[in-house]
Formats: C-alpha cells, sequence, structure tokens
RNA sequence: CGGGGCGUGGCGCAGCUUGGUAGCGCGUCUGAUUUGGGAUCAGAAGGCCGCAGGUUCAAAUCCUGUCGCCCCGACCA
C-alpha cells in the first residue's frame, strides 16, 4: 500500500481532549477519530488492527471449539424482563422504542439472547456441551465515556458463552477459556498477568481477570513472582500476620492526652513524633442501616469490598464528616474504638498492635497505651486492609509486589442464574429436566486495541506488537525522486508483498524527517530506509521501531533478513 | 447526577474584563529553492466566533436559555 493512498490523517498537535497515551495517539497517528462522547469511527488502520485481534480471538475460539455466531444488538425488552435485568441494569442500557411503541435495547450483553437461543433448540444432554461466541458492537450508556477506547458507550466486544451439562463439565469448559485467552493473549505479544476477581454483581464462584499490564491501567493488582499468585487488590486476600515471635511489649496503662487540631494519622504523627505503624484509625460506615466502625492501622487502607462482604450487607457507604458528628457527637479526627457505641470490626493486624494511640471519642483528645482485648472487644477480628507491596503472599507467603493493568479479559462461571430466570433446561441422561449450566467469557476487543498502546509506545509514538500491527514494514524511501531509490524501493516491496507480507511503501515527495516522524508515530514495527549514503555501498538500513540502532543489510540479503526478524517476534 | 472548565478556519490557541465588524502557530493549496529526523521564501484559500433568543446604533465580547465536549466523584468490560 502506498503511504500517499492510506487515509490516516495524523495529527501534529496532540488534541486537548485526549488525556490519555493511547487515546492520543490513536487520534495523532490517524487511527480513530471520535463522533460523540465515547463513540468513535475506527480508520482503516484501526480496522486492520482490530481485525488482527479479532482473528487471533477466532483463532483460538474455534481451536477451544466454539462456534462463532452473529446475533442482533437491537434486542427486544421481554427478554431483558424475563431475565430480571431490564429493571436492574438501569441507566446504563440504551433504550429506545420502535414505532408502535415496542421497548428494545441496545445490547450491552447477550447473555439473554443467547439463552433464547439455546434454550429453543437445545433440548438434550447429548447436544451439551456447546460453546458459542460473538464479535460485535455493545452499547452502554457509561456515567461518563471517557479514555478514549478504553470506556465507550459503543464498543467491539468478543462473548463466548458455554453450556454444560453439569458444573464438571463448566471447569473443563472454563478451563478450556481459561487457556484459549492465555494462548491469545500470549499471541498478541502482549504483556498480562491473570488474576483472581471479585465476581461482583454478576455472581458465580469463580472468575478471572485478564490484565494488560500498562502503568496506567485503572486495576491495582497484587502479585507474587515465586508462585504466580495474582489477584486484583480488591480480592487479594491477607493473610493473618503471625506473631513473629518477638516479644510482645507489656501493656502500660491508659493514657487520654489533649490533642488539640490533630486531625489526620498524619497529624498524630507529627504531633506526638510516633510512626503511623503504632496508629489506629477508625472508619465509619453506613451499612444497611447501621452505622460501625472499622478499625486498621493508621499506614494501611481499608478494603471496602472485604468489609462489605463480611457484614454482608447490600449497601456501604463511608459517612461524611458531618453525619458522624452528628450521630456520634464526635469528628472523624477524634474516633476510636474504646468506649465506641458503635459497632467495631478490627483488621487482623490489629491483634497484634500494642499500646497504640487511636481518637478519644471525644474532641481534641486521643488515647495512648490502648490495647485490644483489654481497653475494647470488637465485635469481629478479619481481614479489612488492602494488600499492598512487600505483604506476605497468601499461597508461598514470599513478598507480593503490586503492578498496573487494564482488564481486557474476564471470564465468568455463571451456573445456572440465566437459565433458571429464563426457564432454559434440557434433558438428563435420566430423562430430568434440568437448567443449563452456563459460564461468560468476555475480551474487549477495541479495548485491547488501546491497551496495547498503553504498553506500547514511546516518546514519538505507537510500538505495535509485530501480531496485530496494521501493516508489519514501512519503506522509506528518503528521495522519492531519485529513481534508484524508488526502483530499490519498489523491487524491495513486491519481493516482500509478494511473500504475503504487510508493507507500506512511503512514496510521499516528503523531507526524510516527515516521514521518519509519520512512521514513529504509526508504530510500525519494521523499518526499511532507502538513502543514497548506504545505497552507494549497494545497502539498505533496516531498523525496528522498538530498538534504537539501525543496521545495513546487503540488498541481495534483505529479503532474507526480514523473514529472520519476522521469525523471531 | 454533583463539582470544575471549555466551545473562535482541519489541529493547538489568543481576542471577551473595558462591545466598534476576527488574529497567531501548525496543517492545506500554488510556485520557487530545498531534501537523512516534522525545511525556507513568496503568494492563496478557508471562520455567519456551538446553537437560539435578548440588550445595543453596533455583540466573538454583555444577559438568558439550550446543545455539545473535557476534567474530578459515585458506576464499570
Amino acid at each position: 500500500m502506498k503511504s500517499s493512498e492510506i487515509f490516516n490523517p495524523t495529527l501534529r498537535e496532540v488534541p486537548s481532549e485526549a488525556e490519555i497515551v493511547s487515546h492520543q495517539l490513536l487520534l495523532r497517528a490517524g487511527f480513530i477519530r471520535k463522533n460523540s462522547g465515547g463513540v468513535y469511527s475506527y480508520l482503516p488502520l484501526a480496522f486492520r488492527v482490530l481485525k488482527k485481534i479479532m482473528n487471533i480471538v477466532r483463532e483460538e475460539m474455534d481451536r477451544a471449539g466454539g462456534q462463532e455466531v452473529l446475533m442482533p444488538i437491537i434486542q427486544p425488552a421481554e427478554l431483558w424482563q424475563e431475565s430480571g435485568r431490564w429493571e436492574v441494569y438501569g441507566d446504563e442500557m440504551f433504550r429506545l422504542k420502535d414505532r408502535h411503541k415496542r421497548s428494545f435495547a441496545l445490547g450491552p450483553t447477550h447473555e439473554e439472547i443467547i439463552t433464547t437461543l439455546v434454550k429453543q433448540d437445545v433440548h438434550s444432554y447429548r447436544d451439551l456441551p456447546l460453546l458459542l461466541y460473538q464479535i460485535q458492537n455493545k452499547y452502554r450508556d457509561e456515567i461518563r465515556p471517557r479514555f478514549g477506547l478504553m470506556r465507550g458507550r459503543e464498543f467491539i466486544m468478543k462473548d463466548l458463552y458455554s453450556f454444560d451439562i453439569d458444573e464438571d463439565g463448566l471447569d473443563l469448559s472454563y478451563k478450556k477459556m481459561y487457556e484459549a485467552y492465555s494462548r491469545i493473549f500470549e499471541r498478541m505479544n502482549l504483556k498480562y498477568r491473570v488474576v483472581e476477581a471479585d465476581s461482583g454483581a454478576i455472581g458465580g464462584n469463580e472468575s478471572h481477570e485478564f490484565m494488560v499490564m500498562a502503568s496506567s491501567g485503572e486495576a491495582e493488582i497484587v502479585y507474587c513472582d515465586k508462585c504466580h499468585y495474582a489477584a486484583n487488590v480488591e480480592k487479594a486476600q491477607c493473610p493473618a500476620p503471625e506473631p513473629d515471635g518477638a516479644k510482645r511489649a507489656e501493656a502500660r496503662p491508659l493514657e487520654k492526652i489533649h490533642t488539640p487540631g490533630v486531625r489526620t494519622v498524619e497529624d498524630v504523627m507529627h504531633s506526638l513524633a510516633v510512626p503511623a505503624e503504632s496508629i489506629v484509625k477508625t472508619l465509619i460506615y453506613w451499612a444497611d442501616g447501621e452505622y460501625v466502625g472499622a478499625v486498621i492501622r493508621g499506614d494501611r487502607e481499608l478494603n471496602e469490598v472485604k468489609l462489605k462482604n463480611l457484614l454482608g450487607c447490600n449497601e456501604l457507604l463511608i459517612a461524611d464528616e458531618n453525619q458522624v458528628s452528628q450521630v456520634l457527637g464526635v469528628s472523624v479526627g477524634s474516633l476510636g474504638p474504646v468506649g465506641a457505641e458503635f459497632k467495631v470490626y478490627a483488621d487482623q493486624e490489629i491483634e497484634l498492635m500494642d499500646n497504640f494511640i487511636c481518637g478519644a471519642n471525644e474532641d481534641g483528645y486521643h488515647l495512648m497505651n490502648v490495647n485490644l482485648g483489654r481497653d475494647f472487644v470488637p465485635e469481629t477480628i478479619a481481614d479489612l486492609r488492602n494488600a499492598i507491596k512487600g505483604d506476605p503472599c497468601p499461597v508461598c507467603s514470599a513478598e507480593l509486589d503490586t503492578t498496573r493493568g487494564i482488564e481486557v479479559g474476564h471470564i465468568f462461571k455463571l451456573g445456572t442464574k440465566y437459565s433458571e430466570a429464563m426457564k432454559a433446561t434440557f434433558l438428563d441422561k435420566n430423562g430430568q429436566e434440568r437448567p443449563f449450566i452456563m459460564g461468560c467469557y468476555g475480551i474487549g476487543i477495541s479495548r485491547t486495541m488501546a491497551a496495547a498502546v498503553e504498553q506500547n509506545h514511546d516518546e514519538n509514538g505507537i510500538i505495535w506488537p509485530l501480531p496485530i500491527a496494521p501493516y508489519q514494514l514501512i519503506i522509506v524511501p528518503i528521495n522519492t525522486k531519485k529513481t534508484e531509490q524508488m526502483d530499490l524501493a519498489w523491487s524491495i516491496y513486491e519481493q516482500l508483498s509478494g511473500q504475503g507480507l504487510e508493507v507500506i511503501i512511503d512514496d510521499r515527495d516528503e523531507r526524510a524527517g516527515v516521514k521518519f516522524k509519520d512512521a514513529d508515530l504509526t508504530g510500525i514495527p519494521l523499518r526499511i530506509t532507502i538513502g543514497p549514503k548506504a545505497l552507494q555501498e549497494n545497502k539498505v538500513e533496516v531498523k525496528k521501531r522498538w530498538e534504537n540502532e539501525t543496521v545495513l543489510i546487503a540488498v541481495e540479503d534483505i529479503v532474507e533478513e526480514i523473514n529472520s526478524i519476522l521469525s523471531q517476534y
């Protein structure tokens, strides 16, 4: 393909609307253009990338026994009412009416449709397992679309749904998908991790997220290099700390001290010259109609998901300062577990603390030398804190590390949630009617493209991983007016594209600098430069986008050299 | 939905406070000179200043409404 004919309008300046790197670069490099908030057009280069991602996904879905289908985006309300999600989904679902005033939704996902499809035509265990998938646009009327393709309102997604006879079957389907997903992200040359995830509202008992590593990722992940444990911070367990054998300090008498104006943990640290580890903080939550206090060490963060799971409540909201002072008569800076009027839930670490400091439940006062057991007894002691770097791994006790990632895949065991709600059943061996055991497995296709950029770029632009690059190679003749250069460029172009390689030839009458800048911005992995310097020795230059050095290659060896590079990546 | 900000040629912005008929850089087009990391010179095209009302002799500028976009928060593949 000639550069002069490719539709990829590049921009020199960063459009002001773009906040994160992938959004900026995809706009600047002429891959995407916005049509409205969270809705984008994919230009030719982007579409090529998307097709590559889709093809890898397709191949692995097929290999795992999946069959591709195409289903409606416009879905009738009745199906959603049947599953109960018409109400549940709320404002996040795009809704519309037809001319007869019948209600429809633009599909945010396809559980209802697929369950209906299978229910209509699958009636026997002999037809199971069944793995069906689709790749298409999905719609969510996000409260706030942002980050370009990361959180759009229209996005491309692959979803596979599995239907099994029993839990064992589901386990097998789940395992197949887990492996297929791993292959997919490996094939795309993306650095990723699989993490245990909270299965959240969708239900089910097992769930993993596939995270593409990127410092800009929205999810924090803890992981262990020793044993491959990895989990979303929300989910990561903190093992109960072992008493490390060091002698526990003698409990000293409780002491109340005047601490005017001291509110935060930091204030306490400074005014009393103590480390955060010897302070205990108390957070008040409104949990289904009751105020409760969560107590954790001063340097730790509370994990609300853990607290919520512990309390088994539906609604958990942190109380604001006004509520606290009104209801408890103390300002938030002076809260503490001693003599508290609220139920106290303490993090495990509190048990190991001796003579700590906390608020006195009286404005302007703190308590020193507080000890659990002697001075207060919590309702429950549990794991309530966020895991952080350096914490022991819950599996092997080695030190955990943390990183950030972008969630590009998520696999769930659904069980019978939808099949029961929608009465989707089959007859088992014994003629018994049973609901399908389902699983669902998603990959954000358009998001993966953005994640790939987020992970692979430098100050000059995108660096596409070879397997998903829009083109693999670009040939840059320095001066298009020199027939010697152009003839050679075209000859190499013919040879390489003749063997199936995707090649761009920059035939534009631009200065070399412009061509280099555009090539870098666009992120084509390999570049062959044809210029007068090397040509004198009958050589051309080869440059890998992800490396700085340029290598001189003899003209007659160039095809072989390119093939050798391609075989390595 | 709450809080903040912004809509002025394709992109990035100035002008608005103090109303007087729109400007800069980049890009685009023409020509010349150039040609190894976003060239130079000369010329040119392109904007009813988001939209709708209002105030005024006069509105990009002041007022009201409306639409859209961005950021922070609750939500989330």
